[in-house]
DNA sequence: ATAGATGCAAACACTTTGCATGGAC
DNA sequence: GTCCATGCAAAGTGTTTGCATCTAT
């Protein structure tokens, strides 16, 4: 289960656009404010069938642009063939550090970086919407222990 | 025609792994060396059907992992799905402000940016391989004029 | 009752690959 | 003469879409 705060903020959205709080609807985003971390399509799709209240493809997709639409999800791209959807509601601003052996995620923040990026955008009158700031390399234990690769390093 | 350093960086690269240096690859690699920004694998087959040596795709994404590879250039996601290719030998690190409006590429390089991903991935005890660091917006032409779309926006 | 949502399969866009033919070394 | 490279078309991959059916409101 997750706060009432970000369910009544998917509610809201709904409401307003005039669209239906359906039962797949639900379960998506109720499973997906549950985990932490990233999580692609795939993988919703698996977990909701695991529950026993399987969902389709079309509707996972459906339901995704729908969730970052209304900002509760972010979604990111690490390179690897596919997109990945992470909690935006409630957190703060933050990039990441993705291990290319393991496929583990980590995050950082740096107020000076983002200082520095607005003195770049203002240098060239440029009107900032997001960025997108990730740096790819190998993770503590991957570099010492190797214990080899986790998450699906496919394409 | 490109200058002569490039060339034979990828000569040598080819002699190296014991590859052939053939028309399709020598068309290929001057055509792209003779155009600055970014490159798409499309654009860079209608600039050789132009020219009237036409390549097909495969040959054209074959050699342009070769490319990449031999480290004449790099390739950037900018979420439109395609990547694009740029030359990178004999340029300096930068990153990059993407308009999402007319698609314009522009470049910045910030050492304090690096500087302080490099205290971020030491505090991670994590080994960096890469960056990628690029914020999305409106460039200068399009906030005031609306210029209008230039490069294709599709997907 | 009715606009909107679902599931399925087909369509998509980019990229990769298998294979027979052709060409560099 | 060998391999390696090319071109073509087929296959692949993640994502989107058309459409008939179903359902929240």
């Amino acid at each position: 289960m997750s706060s009432r705060r970000e369910w009544t903020a998917f509610e809201d959205t709904l409401r307003r656009r005039r669209l239906r709080l359906t039962a797949p609807r639900r379960r998506i985003a109720e499973r997906m404010l549950s985990m932490r971390g990233h999580l692609s399509a795939d993988e919703i799709q698996d977990l909701l069938k695991r529950d026993g209240t399987p969902v389709s493809k079309a509707t996972v997709y459906r339901t995704l642009s729908l969730l970052k639409e209304c900002g509760l999800f972010d979604s990111h791209d690490f390179g690897n063939g596919r997109k990945v959807y992470e909690k935006a509601v409630g957190r703060a601003h933050h990039d990441h550090l993705f291990c290319v052996s393991c496929g583990k995620v980590l995050e950082f923040h740096e107020p000076r970086i983002e200082e520095i990026q607005d003195q770049v955008t203002r240098r060239f009158r440029f009107s900032p919407v997001y960025h997108s700031h990730k740096i790819f390399g190998t993770c503590a234990d991957c570099t010492r222990g190797k214990p080899g690769e986790k998450k699906g390093e496919h394409r």
